[in-house]
DNA sequence: ATCATTATGGGCAGAACGCTCAATTTTTCG
DNA sequence: CGAAAAATTGAGCGTTCTGCCCATAATGAT
């Protein structure tokens, strides 16, 4: 089956935001809520799973939970540019959670996790030993004033409150 | 009902992998595949999302599906610590996903998307304009050198490969 | 060792799921 | 405007899962 890649109407994201309300509703429950058929719903849904609308279930699995209440962000400078051996040796510390190419000043910005200061510091040992790492400066996170969300671009495409 | 807060043990973290590997799998699939009874798979994943080890749904659903494409790290400095209220202003913008408190010269780390360059110049713009913003530097995500995962954390708890 | 707490396993009825099909509505496009 | 294409809907079907019951086994505390 090839993803038809349809954008997403204002039917789609009131599925998702009925789902981001209540993660275990069934397929009748949000189609009930939506106004649709249970079988339009089953299909959109199926649609938004299939053109790749849903990340990984790993994004709904709390570091926290697995004893990582630390959250750091590193930036990282990379000695000409060889970003994808560094990416390849930051992909090989498992507290590395993810890793962005980014323009400006730093080429690299490392998302990791950690179980205490301590490790913290073994980790970003770990980042600065790679080869082709030149400097590298932890931010570690205090606190987070917003937390992720993406319900207000959702009801924007909901075309209701 | 109480949060139980047990740490998560290496059946959970194997449920969990199964999991990411299958987000649509029965809970009588995953209890096969991890050897436990369906009744137990059923406590174990009620209670991983009773004790908050499961984020909202929203963090499935990607902002690129939504239209847009575009991902953006602002490092911002707020004048005189006054975070609560900048936190507040970069809340009201839909693009801003997430805003972390950080250590080092830098105050906040805002995680913005934007449906393109243009737009994401006037998000930018936006957050300049608020008042307690003294300095703002945008990093734009060229590409994703690791995608976000915490299967190698899992595999660490789950015991094996 | 004994008791209390929790996890486990099996069984039951009801509901949801995945699927198909035909009819109807909506959209697309010549 | 009108025809073709696509999407939606309602219904129905059997299979499977779910939610909950309780009895038993395992675990931990005193």
């Amino acid at each position: 089956m090839v993803p038809s890649n349809k954008p997403i109407d204002s039917i789609d994201a009131r599925l998702l935001l009925e789902l981001a309300e209540h993660p275990r509703a069934t397929t009748v429950a949000l189609a009930e809520q939506v106004g649709i058929s249970r079988n339009t719903a089953q299909a959109r849904l199926a649609r938004l799973e299939q053109d790749g609308a849903l990340d990984s279930f790993e994004r709904r699995i709390s570091p926290r939970a697995l004893g990582y209440p630390l959250t750091a962000f590193i930036t990282v400078q990379v000695v000409q540019r060889r970003l994808a051996e560094t990416a390849d040796a930051l992909a090989a510390i498992p507290e590395v959670l993810q890793v962005h190419g980014i323009s400006g000043q730093f080429d690299l910005l490392v998302h990791v996790v950690a179980a205490n200061a301590e490790d913290l510091y073994r980790i970003a040992g770990q980042i600065l030993a790679i080869p082709s790492v030149e400097r590298s400066t932890t931010a570690l996170v205090m606190r987070e004033l917003v937390d992720y969300r993406i319900t207000p671009l959702l009801r924007r495409h909901a075309g209701r409150s």
